[in-house]
DNA sequence: GTAACTGCAAAATATTTGCATCCTT
DNA sequence: AAGGATGCAAATATTTTGCAGTTAC
């Protein structure tokens, strides 16, 4: 993971530092997005809030994360995969809230659904929110 | 219009004050989504920021208005249709978002899509937010 | 007249910016 | 050594809360 997360930083042109570092491995290490929030919860040590907002925005810039819209005015962030690169974010996948373990996740081999407007109106970008129980949750709720 | 929104708030229960006349006429009179900013943009008249929020809030608790995820953090707000009631609200209708006048609309008779998610996730709502170009930047753009 | 609504002040929260210091390259 | 990253302080911006005065019913 180590490796990993140093090959990101570097790919990016980004100096490899602990903060970094730190956040980076939140995100590899959680299947779930995080918002700025349980960055600073789950970080552990003490990080300044401003090298969090400063962080996540380099991320973001780069397109290491993408950040994911919610209807509570939060903004949460999740790793992208290997198709996205600065300034050429793919955003074709979409994403679901678990209303039960209440995760967010990205469901990457989903795509997004093609969809059939009224005329004249053309698409350029589909985002998709799923709201629903995940797989985890279902099979602990019913189990095999 | 001044006989529909009275209507509306009594209908709900809502005493009919001049502030919360005024921002309902607001969404009345625009078919885009506003957001708290657009509203105190467009009052005209000094409204109280914290009159605004509360006005909003109580619109969004009776089911009068619904807010739109959006991707830079900020909360959108449209009316909502005669089939929303307090503590049921139909979500059923996509958002889109236009690239060119920078306007969100609801496409009322627009379902959202069914999506084919994987094994053992189960969806209970779908939100889906389009971007594009609208009908009428469209035909502005080219037209017949 | 009573309950509900509004405005003002202020508190609580969230985000951004400047700058001096420290770390990476 | 130089440039970039961080932490701290402080400036801004946003949202919430309490309360007293006003308005709707």
């Amino acid at each position: 993971m180590e490796a990993q997360i140093d090959s990101i930083l570097k790919r990016n042109n980004l100096s490899v530092t602990s903060g970094r570092k730190r956040i980076l491995e939140l995100f590899l290490e959680n299947a779930a997005a995080l918002s700025h929030g349980d960055i600073e919860k789950r970080a552990g040590e003490k990080f300044d809030r401003v090298t969090v907002y400063r962080t996540l925005q380099s991320f973001v810039d780069k397109g290491i994360i993408h950040s994911i819209p919610t209807a509570d005015n939060s903004i949460l962030y999740a790793l992208c995969k290997d198709n996205c690169s600065e300034g050429h974010h793919r955003d074709n996948h979409l994403h679901f809230v678990c209303n039960r373990c209440g995760n967010t996740f990205c469901l990457e081999n989903t795509p997004t659904p093609l969809i059939n407007l009224p005329e004249n109106f053309v698409a350029s970008k589909v985002e998709v929110v799923v709201h629903g129980i995940c797989s985890d949750c279902q099979k602990k709720k019913a189990p095999m």
